[in-house]
Formats: structure tokens, sequence, C-alpha cells
DNA sequence: CCAATGGATATGTCTATACATTATCAAAAA
DNA sequence: TTTTTGATAATGTATAGACATATCCATTGG
């Protein structure tokens, strides 16, 4: 057995070892926003490439947004915005059960009706039938979010027949019916009596409130609302811009 | 003048278009997570033009994550994750002028001290100088947010002379300090006894809290908490996955 | 002194080709 | 029947060259 390459290092390939090359330059101060980056003839001689390798890599950073590229100027390191990260919103039940608690649902109601209200309507359309779903994420036995959720019977007939008086809506939706689109919102409200009642938490304590809005193509999945409790659990974004680039192995 | 190609349409380039018109049967559902794209050589023939050009509107999709490529096996639309989305988080600034208010800041506190506590030693090191600010962030004249900040005097030095009694030191930052690296938590809190002073709304009532700490390459830059009214405004997330590709002109 | 012009240059796009890699499928061997 | 083997087909990577496009910069003309 003739060790040709590292087995650790599995060979990667030149453009994507001169991204990286360029990525921790970035990450680590070597090179900083507004700095000029080499130009393409000067990697190709550093790397021993043709110009198109050198161009997949710094097209890719231009892609993710890490740098700029102007013609007859030059490329250089972008001013990144406040805007535009990227942000990990997981399945609840993946995220409890990754932070080692044992997970559980607890449904509350459940009606099958004609959407009435604009919420519902804005949902499966005039007349459309909704499946009506309340219920509670446990995590390690205790009440953590109430979820109210609306889902569209004619795009998902399916899921009339399931029962969810002890699985979550959200991860069987998430295997059972693939969607193109999501929309979500995050606010923050005092609970209510009924919170109060159903969290098991204080009267007027905070609550991080989820809103999301599902599409599949042009049509409408579910709606959905999980109110959190404020204090056992935060709904912590963690994010970064250089993971708008690719990520490592 | 001859119109060889119309001026509202600036000639896509040719991986641009095939690009868009893939995302567009996804976006609109004729193309639905888990089924198969056409091959790289059919789309060669539809196209009329090389396969490296067709390759590089799909590996770009790839690398968005719209789509998985396995070889021998050819191109499926991916299913969706609920992670890793794309979330808008601008500065406050510019996020309450887009909205039409008018904006203002006011500076509460101003305290250039070594760093003590955790946070102050975690932002400047041991013995390090850290620049403490309090503010109060205006939307059309009424206080909409409480900001807490601290900035690391030796990695910005000149902070120290700047005035920032009107000015949003969060806007100063993102102008005057490019950074490489950024950490954001989102979490809700009742409005305690202070915040109900500064914010003027009532005691009890929850507040959306975003926490974000910057880096400029090795270096930490600032560290700021800012707490917003929960009725008054709402820190609204807005994402879509099909985001995640390159925007529309 | 300022404006217009044009050449030089770096990136953008595209082609045609070559070989590497890998999963699939079918035929052959056990 | 099961396993192995090998051909095949798809993507992945890389090359060299060509032309397009935008823009910086120096030279020229007013």
């Amino acid at each position: 057995m003739t060790a040709l390459s590292d087995p650790g290092k599995p060979a990667l390939p030149l453009h994507v070892q001169i991204r990286r090359d360029l990525e921790d330059q970035i990450r680590s101060g070597v090179l900083m926003p507004g700095q000029k980056v080499a130009f393409e003839h000067e990697l190709m001689t550093v790397y021993n490439c043709s110009r198109m390798t050198v161009n997949k890599a710094m097209s890719a950073l231009s892609a993710a947004g890490l740098i700029e590229r102007r013609k007859r100027a030059g490329t250089f390191v972008k001013l990144p915005r406040l805007d535009s990260t990227v942000i990990d919103i997981p399945d609840i039940q993946i995220d409890i059960t990754a932070r080692g608690e044992s997970y559980g649902f607890e449904l509350t109601e459940r009606r099958v009706r004609t959407a009435v209200t604009a919420k519902e309507r804005e949902l499966a359309g005039e007349d459309g039938r909704v499946l009506c779903l309340t219920g509670l994420h446990l995590a390690s036995g205790k009440p953590l979010a109430v979820e109210e959720r609306l889902i569209n019977l004619a795009a998902v007939p399916q899921a009339e027949a399931v029962d969810f008086s002890h699985m979550s809506p959200g991860h069987w939706l998430l295997e059972a019916v693939p969607w193109t689109q999501v929309e979500n919102e995050i606010s923050a409200t005092e609970a209510d009596a009924e919170l109060t009642r159903r969290l098991g938490i204080e009267k007027g304590q905070a609550c991080l409130v989820l809103d999301r809005r599902t599409w599949s193509g042009p049509e409408r999945i579910t709606t959905v609302r999980q109110t959190y409790d404020g204090t056992r659990y935060r709904l912590v974004a963690h994010f970064d811009t250089l993971r708008r680039s690719a990520p490592r192995p």
C-alpha cells in the first residue's frame, strides 16, 4: 500500500482549495474588507493552473458575497452588510432532541372545518377545508411551546387520516410534504391567560413567537404559530457572515 | 437604430438564464422536490450551448442548495430542510427610515473604562479599555429600542473621539470599521423597571432582544444588546428558501 | 485647465475537449 | 440464486483559447 496521498486529505479540487485559501485569509484578517485580492493571472501562476480554475473559485466567492469584482480594477474584499445573514431555524423536535432533552407532543384540540376566518381563507381559499390542530411541545416532559396549526386539506388530504395525538404535525409535514417556499416571522408577546395556563408559566411573561407559512409550488400547505416559553427556551439564532459560503467538511 | 435586443433585457448571460429558468420551475412547482431535472446533455441541446455553460448554471443551483447532483443518476430537486434559511437583519437606522419613519438617536450614558465585567473582558481582554454607550433609538420621535453597547477601544481607537450624542453608534461602526464576522442571538424578555421607564411602555411588557457580537479578523469590535418595544416594533424576519440563490435585478 | 479619445487591462462569458470519478445496470461467474 | 465484474452514463474537474465588456489611465485636443 503506497501512500500516494494522505487519506485524511482526499485531494481537494484545486478551485475549492483556492477558494478556501482566500476565505481563510478573509476570516483571519490577512485580507481585510476593501483590500485588493490578487489578480486572476497572478493566482494562475501561484497555483500553476488555468484562469478558468481561478475564475471558478473567485466567482463562487463573489456569488457568496465575500468579494467584489470590478473589470479593469480588480477584485476586492467586500464590505459586509448587516442584512442577509444566515440563520438556523430548526424543526422544534430536532432542536430539542439535539440538545439532549426528550421530546414529546400532546394534542389539545383537533377539528376539521371549512375556512371561515381570514387566516383560514388565506390558506385554503373560499370554502376550502382546513385541519385545525392545537397542541403542546414538551421538552423533558415540561411544556415548552404552544402550537396552533392550520393545514390545507386540499393540498395535503392524507393529513386527515393521521393520528397526531402524540406526533408533532410539523415534523410529519416536513417529511410527508416537501415544501418549496417558507415565510417566517419572529415576534414577542406577553403571555395571556390561555398561554399562562397551557405553558404553566406566570401571567404576563415574555414569549417568543414564531409564525411560519409554507408553500409547495403555488399551493399553500400550512400556517403555524409556535409560542415559546421565554424563560426556559430561547429561540436562539446563531449566525456568521462567512457561512454564506459553502460549509466545510 | 436597429433593435438587436430589447433594451429592457440587457442580454442576460446564458448560464444565468438557464439558472433562472430552473429556479422558476422549482418555485412554481413545475419541478417538485425529489423530481429529476433534465440531464446536462439534454439542456445542452435545449439551449444550444456547451456543457460547461449548463454545468455552470447547475453548479450554482447545487451550491445554493436547491438541487442535488448524483453521478450516473442525474440531478434532482432537493428536499428542503427547515434550517439554514436567509434572514434580513438590517441596521436599525436603515430599517426605520426604510419604513418611512424619521430616525433619531439619543445618547443616555457614555463612559470609558477598563474591562472588569465578564462581558467587557470577553470584548477587550484583561485590562483592555472599553467605550460603554447607552442610548435610545427613536422612530418618529418615540423611543423604539434601548441600546447598550461596548466598543473595544484597542480595535477602534477613533471611536473615543466621536460624538455619539445624536448618532447611532452601530451605524457609525458599520461604515467606519468593516467587520468580517457577526454572531446574533434573538430572545424575548419582560420589561423591567428600567426598560419601562426608558421606553415609556408598561411594566412587564414583552420585548424582543437582539444581541450581537462582531469581529474584524481575529479582533473583537463590539458587543451590543438592542431591546425593542414589543408592541410598536416587531423584529420581523421575512425569509424564503429560494433567496439562498442569487437575488433578481 | 478641462474634456474627449483611445489603448490597455482585468474580469465575464463561452466553447470544445479531455480525463477523472462514481453510481447504476446488466452480464458473467460462483 | 447470489456475488462479482465490467461496461456505461452521468457529473466533476481542468485546460487553452477566443471574444465581449467595462473601466482606468494617459494622451490629445480644445
